[in-house]
DNA sequence: GCTATTGTTGACCTAGTTAGTCAAGTTAAC
DNA sequence: GTTAACTTGACTAACTAGGTCAACAATAGC
């Protein structure tokens, strides 16, 4: 049930992106250096959430990225899945067919019910969530 | 957030063992034959939960494995964790001192969350219960 | 139009993990 | 003492994670 490093990484760009939007472009060689990322890594992160629409690129000096939508309509389920793929636990528990004894099989029951549950968690948070949460950790803090 | 074939053979391969004891040993053989698992690797399966407590082995001819504990007391999350180690999507989740960012950062509180979300789902359900689905299922079949 | 700066793309690489196999050993029933 | 079973550890092929590298395309500013 690991995440890996394309998920976590990415979840922690676009949250640096979008603490350090301010109209301009964010280079990625600034999200890379704050998060200490690679990168030539983060490049390829990016590129799917770019495809997607969740964010826009412009190149050419003063380039960089931008959200291409309003925090608060990002989800972090659509980051995750994009640069992961689907999050389900097993292939079987989000497409039956694959299997041929998923009619009889219980297990993939409780996988589906995994599935059900991690994908509750990240549906139900959007990179505003992170950004406000992020804030008040700091207002903690200091 | 992928479940290996450890974690998925070993909840087949116990939840067979459950369906078919009836007082006597039920050799690793029948169990890999019905599940079509390989016997070679199934073992490797199996001896973490003869470890800990979950199975009991006998040798010899009319040997094999049977319960510890009855099924209404072995939950599935003690089974995966056994086979796959921690259930936590991320290091940190769980043992924040692994992350010198750990105390500022944002992310950890939500792979945290995804750690609560899948083990309240797997501390659920007990070995009983996996029976009882099957039964109902096979019922709802024939 | 040159140049520096940025994103884009695809090839490549290495270490570790997954998903096993194989073989030698131990135990115990008959 | 033979045979059916579990036990253990070594081994391995294939895959995936987690990157690196280099060539390229676009564009702002001079």
């Amino acid at each position: 049930m690991k995440l890996s490093t394309r998920g976590r990484y990415a979840t922690r760009a676009i949250l640096d992106l979008a603490r350090h939007q301010d109209g301009k472009p964010v280079p990625l060689k600034d999200i890379a250096r704050r998060q200490e990322i690679s990168l030539n890594y983060l490049e390829h992160l990016v590129t799917p959430l770019i495809t997607a629409g969740v964010l826009r690129s412009s190149r050419g000096p003063a380039g960089g990225i931008r959200l291409a939508k309003p925090p608060h309509k990002i989800k972090l389920s659509e980051v995750i899945r994009l640069v992961e793929g689907s999050t389900a636990p097993v292939e079987c528990a989000v497409n039956p067919g694959v299997c041929p004894r998923s009619e009889l099989c219980v297990t993939r029951q409780i996988w589906a019910e995994l599935e059900r549950a991690t994908s509750a968690v990240l549906e139900s948070i959007t990179l505003k969530d992170l950004v406000e949460r992020q804030d008040t950790k700091e207002r903690a803090t200091s």
